[in-house]
Order: C-alpha cells, then sequence, then structure tokens
DNA sequence: CTGATACTGAACCATGTGGTTCAGTATATC
DNA sequence: GATATACTGAACCACATGGTTCAGTATCAG
C-alpha cells in the first residue's frame, strides 16, 4: 500500500461486489430494513448485515435503529471523489492517445 | 452474489487498491516494465506482477513482452461502464432528495 | 560462454471476504 | 407472560488478496 486515500479504497471496494451495488440501487427506490434485504437477495440476516456494515463504513449506506428493525437508507457519500478519480484518469488516457496521434501525424509526415 | 457483470467488478475491485491506481497514474506518464514499476513503488517486482495481473485482467492495462522486459501500458478499457455506474447512481440519489424534498414541501404547506 | 538482469511460477503466509450456523438480546403481539 | 420477529455477535469455513522468498528460464552485454 503506497498512497492512502482510503475514501477510494472503500468506495470502489463497496461497489467491487454486484450484491452491494444490488442493494444500492434497491435503496434508490425505497429505504429498507436489513431483514428485507436479506429476503431480496436471498441471504442470511447476518449475511446482509455485513454487506450493509460494508456499504455503510463506505459512507453508501445509512442506518438507525426503529424499533426491533434496522432500517437502511442512501448515504452521504456521493461518490464525488470517485467520479473525480475516474474523470482525472479518462484525461490522462486521453492525453496519452492525443500525444500517440501527434506522433503517428509527425512521423507521416517525415516519410 | 446475484448480478453478474463481471467487467464492474473486475474494474471496480482493481480500482480499490491504492498501488493500482498508482501504477495506472503512472502509465499514465509513460509506459514501463515490470521492474520499474515494482521499484517505484518499492515492492517485489513478483508483487507487481500480481497487480498489473489484475490490471490487465480489468483491461486496464495492456502488456507485451520486448526483450526481456514486460512493458505495461494504459489498456483499453475505458472504465465507461463504471463511470455510468456511478452517474446512474448518482441520478437515483438525486431524485430520491427530490422526492423528499416534494414530501416536506407538500406537508409544510398542510401545516 | 559467462555473468548480470528481467521476468515467471510455485509455494507460503497473514489477513480479508463472503458467506454460513448458532446462541443470544430486544421488541412487538396476543 | 409467552411467543414470534428482528437483529447482533461470535465462531467457523473456503477461498481471495497482497505480499514475500526461492528456484527456475530467457535475454542482453562483454
Amino acid at each position: 500500500m503506497v498512497q492512502y486515500q482510503p475514501a477510494l479504497d472503500s468506495a470502489f471496494g463497496a461497489l467491487a461486489d454486484p450484491t452491494r451495488r444490488g442493494v444500492l440501487a434497491r435503496l434508490g427506490r425505497s429505504d429498507a430494513a436489513i431483514g428485507e434485504l436479506a429476503r431480496s437477495f436471498r441471504m442470511t440476516l447476518t449475511g446482509m448485515q455485513k454487506h450493509v456494515r460494508v456499504l455503510e463504513d463506505a459512507g453508501l449506506v445509512a442506518t438507525k435503529k426503529v424499533g426491533r428493525e434496522r432500517r437502511c437508507t442512501l448515504g452521504p457519500r456521493r461518490l464525488d471523489e470517485a467520479t473525480a478519480w475516474i474523470e482525472d484518469y479518462r484525461r490522462t488516457v486521453e492525453a496519452r492517445l492525443d500525444r500517440l496521434e501527434a506522433f503517428l501525424e509527425r512521423t507521416k509526415e517525415e516519410k
């Protein structure tokens, strides 16, 4: 591990699992208790609990105990850093392609 | 695992590690052999080899054997799916916030 | 040809991940 | 109060991850 950006680590890490992306999509429609999510995704409550924990640690989900349920909603993190990172990357790739193109153009002229 | 989108899994998974994000940034400046990358990031060749393999599997890096070196360049995948996923998500969050706002507005009027 | 350099592959290690079961505790319902 | 429901936490499991070392093989330089 060389450069720490824990927000990016946890955000990308959370998004790397299809169940967790599914949970985010599900919570986009409406909030839900852990038990409901577990049933939707056909896994044990305890299993879903762990996914929710990962999403919560990444700031992508917020939870609150209501009666005997724990209600989950989409959390405060908007993935701005993640988007920004990818955008930066995209620009780098494009700059690199541009340089390559310029190089090819130059060598063509030299022929 | 519930909905398979292996491209997203591997892309987000690859980006979840700071060393690998660093390697992508480094390759954005110029291509490099595995050995150079290993030295830059102060790890063994074998260690770096594994990171490069992960990036290559995700389509983010391409490699080619040149003499005794293996040269690494930024690969074909442009992270379009990843960006698209995040964008979708952002829209969902915003729609949800809009609904919440509308609800608050309505209940305010009812007062 | 010899030696140094660059990589490859296998084996190992500690820790993390994605799940499970099982034994609690807390809350709701009758 | 008894029973069912919802969660929590600990323990376990198989497998993946992020590293290492070590023993090769391939290539370059003299």
